[in-house]
DNA sequence: TGTACATCAGTGAACGCGCGTTCACTGATGTAC
DNA sequence: TGTACATCAGTGAACGCGCGTTCACTGATGTAC
């Protein structure tokens, strides 16, 4: 039953596709090789075709996962869109560093590598975005409030009380605008360029 | 090879003393029982002697770790301390919240609410130390701070480039003290009481 | 206080299951002529 | 362009290992008298 070049590559894409939902969903330990060749709809002998071991689908798919996760649109829709009850609830189609980022600590090298990658991406990212009056102003804000979003959406994720829940995620969305814009009238009022 | 009930209770405390460093260096996933046997002392056949499953133990753990989680000292000393690199690199002594949190949020729903208790305390311990004029303000800083925290904790330890942990810990830690001096100095313009 | 016996904390072999990985096989694809 | 054959992507049974859990046993503890 072999396929063509074209539709092998669709299948390798469609396991890391799989194998990323999953993994957020339940965490690398809980998925198996089985259960991601069946997401994608293959039968799990194949997996070693595409992959060398199951380390190497976990490093590939972040490495995978962490470009795509773009954030569009200015500061305060990437927090609003980052801490909103819809992203706490969407295990499986949400942010790779928030629900994986912790796990990764124990894993590979390699998967930590991708996980690096991605976060200095996302600091830079946000770098531009924030209020400040210097640069590494504004890259310590980055720092700062990604690191806010990613460990207010852990909490939330949490807690089993979905009031306490709630508040996590719009206490902290409300906090970080207040500080940017805080920020940004300290910038404007001392005359910072740009 | 009975035990006096005395002793039987220290070999409880410490198979949850054993089970809390090896979890949070290592994970849930990755410990087994008869590691944590091994680790207090005893073989893994009387495990369930003390416990009914790993799933309780796990639970137990946690509220046990959590509830000896205590920062002591002012908002400063919490900070400087949680976002040292002495505390990013001791995985097995560190926080459990930090360490554990976000796998927590897969284990079963005993696990789920043994963290939830210790959120809740930890928001309540940190709320009158931040700045704020009132008590809701007091309150959503210290959950913007806790969020911060444990976010910048788990990014610092997830960076394979030591360079860019490093800059993460203290770049998260002097946003934060910025954060607290200016709301400091709001609340006492305003006249803020206490 | 001393003795006899029931209790039960801890031991370590064993069980059953699920997982990552391997392998002989299949049959469509790709290629040489 | 058509044919013959080598290649190799995918299949599904099987392997080996480690894990959570059970269980018959041991021998010190706790208790009844």
């Amino acid at each position: 039953m072999r396929v063509t070049r074209e539709q092998m590559a669709e299948h390798r894409q469609k396991i890391l596709d799989s194998a990323g939902k999953l993994f957020r969903a339940k965490g690398f330990e809980a998925v198996t090789v089985a259960d991601v060749m069946q997401a994608a709809g293959l039968t799990h002998g194949g997996f070693y075709g595409h992959f060398k071991s199951k380390d190497e689908l976990i490093a590939e798919t972040l490495a995978y996962a962490l470009k795509a996760d773009k954030g569009a649109g200015d500061l305060a829709d990437i927090i609003e869109r980052y801490l909103s009850p819809k992203h706490r609830d969407d295990l499986a189609g949400g942010c790779s560093t928030g629900g994986l980022g912790a796990e990764t600590i124990r894993q590979a090298p390699a998967a930590r590598a991708a996980m690096t990658t991605g976060l200095r991406e996302t600091i830079e990212r946000l770098t531009p975005k924030v209020a400040g009056e210097t640069e590494a102003a504004r890259r310590r804000a980055a720092i700062g409030h990604w690191s806010a979003m990613v460990g207010a959406l852990v909490l939330a994720r949490l807690s089993d009380d979905l009031k306490l829940s709630d508040e996590i995620l719009s206490e902290a969305r409300h906090w970080l605008e207040q500080r940017d814009k805080s920020a940004g009238r300290a910038r404007s009022r001392s005359g910072g360029k740009k």
